[in-house]
DNA sequence: GAGTGGTCTAGACCACATC
DNA sequence: ATGTGGTCTAGACCACTCT
């Protein structure tokens, strides 16, 4: 007998063994179709819905994505660079700067969109900002599009007594930088702590960044303190783990040589 | 009627939202266990497996983690602190220390395997050393666990002709740790790239690792140079994303102020 | 042994973008 | 209109581990 069980690895699971060499090794290359799940269970004399288990098992790992009602496509994989320090730097130019020069050095076309809004501090901003669970906090909050696709989440927090009534809280860009208009106010940071996640996107993060499944997104908390050590800013980053390289470049002080 | 298609929603993914807004608000806490599939079935008016394709829609968010034959249960989240900086920085010490100092401070068992093996380098790992693809690496391949449990994968590579009959083809733990060890060979490290990417596990970092479904992978690259720029070292250490906490602290050189 | 999840089948109907 | 995947059902058998 050799049915769906011949080995006993479990038939989906071959399936997905099999299309997951063949994607590694090149020989599907990226964009190129797979199987359809009629063809896969024909061809391995299984029901659909097994065929199309192992297919799913390979979008889960985000190798493979599916474009209803065509098929399923190899992934391709573009990333671009992120680096924390240059978003986190008190030096960094005004808020599009970076992320413009960068993407339109490479012929594409960069925009995003801003909305402010007075919300309640989750738990990890409120103990972030050093607030009470549920307080009123300024969010602003950012969406960076690469031709019209979302490819980040930027959304910043601010205790609401010291951007009260101050250009933070118009959902316009600031052309000084959020960072050097708070310093003007008398909140210049000179500490920040940058925290990363790595996890499964929530619901509401797949809406909002458009991701197909299989791809995991990491979080990047900058929390910025003045010199007395208040919290001032805590700016959440959510990075799509397909479309970007977290960099950071580090020259020792110590040479290594005794 | 209101069959599993009353809303527009489809049966599996209420029943996911559902169970999600539980876990969320702490209705359902850590460890706490979910509905058996039958439950569910029977709760919803839907078949065993709409149900379970709910749970497992959950499993894949990484809310919730499977125990066969027991049952689904609330995944408990405790993430250990990851510094970067520290991990590839000339002054830290040899090589268990940071992380058995940091362990065994919380009361509980550090470990690690080491083994040493001459393999072909991978394109990521050549195009970092700057060898051919193919080309015969050193790599030095660690876990590390915590009272038995893998919690990071620690592989270094180096170009096979520097670390020749050293102490570093012998796996076990070189006491003044790898990189003094490189520099008393001649190889100073003065500079280090570090690259994070964010991605699902492959079947192998899932087998090394004993990861459960619904855990993305953080993968942090170390690229260590000479002085005159030759890449000696490139480190591959291999994050679960429900284990960690990857973070930096800064200082700023230029204050905010002007 | 009982009960859990893990896998599988052979059908079915539907939504949807491309043709 | 066609063909893709997306969802669903009502059964079935199996593997495992706890008791």
């Amino acid at each position: 007998m050799d049915g769906p069980r011949a080995s006993n690895t479990p038939a989906y699971l071959r399936i997905a063994a099999e299309l997951r060499a063949q994607i590694v090794s090149g020989d599907l290359p990226p964009d190129a179709q797979l199987p359809t799940e009629h063809e896969l269970a024909e061809r391995w004399g299984v029901a659909r819905q097994t065929a199309r288990n192992g297919l799913m098992e390979l979008v889960r790992e985000g190798l493979v994505v599916g474009r209803r009602p065509l098929g399923h496509f190899v992934r391709k994989r573009e990333q671009m660079d992120y680096r924390p320090q240059e978003e986190s730097r008190p030096a960094a130019r005004p808020e599009m700067d970076t992320f413009v020069n960068q993407v339109s050095a490479e012929g594409r076309e960069p925009s995003q969109t801003i909305d402010v809004a007075l919300v309640k501090a989750t738990p990890d901003i409120a103990s972030r900002l050093q607030v009470e669970e549920g307080a009123l906090v300024v969010a602003r909050r950012r969406v960076r599009l690469i031709n019209g696709q979302p490819v980040n989440i930027n959304d910043s927090h601010h205790p609401l007594d010291i951007v009260k009534d101050t250009p933070i809280m118009s959902p316009a860009d600031v052309p000084i930088g959020t960072n050097q208009l708070l310093a003007d106010l008398g909140y210049p940071q000179v500490r920040a702590v940058d925290e990363i996640f790595v996890r499964m996107p929530t619901p509401e993060q797949i809406h909002r960044l458009d991701l197909s499944r299989g791809t995991p997104v990491a979080l990047h908390y900058v929390t910025g303190y003045t010199a007395d050590d208040r919290p001032v800013r805590c700016t959440v980053n959510v990075l799509p783990g397909d479309l970007h390289r977290i960099v950071f470049d580090r020259t020792f002080e110590r040479k290594w040589t005794r």
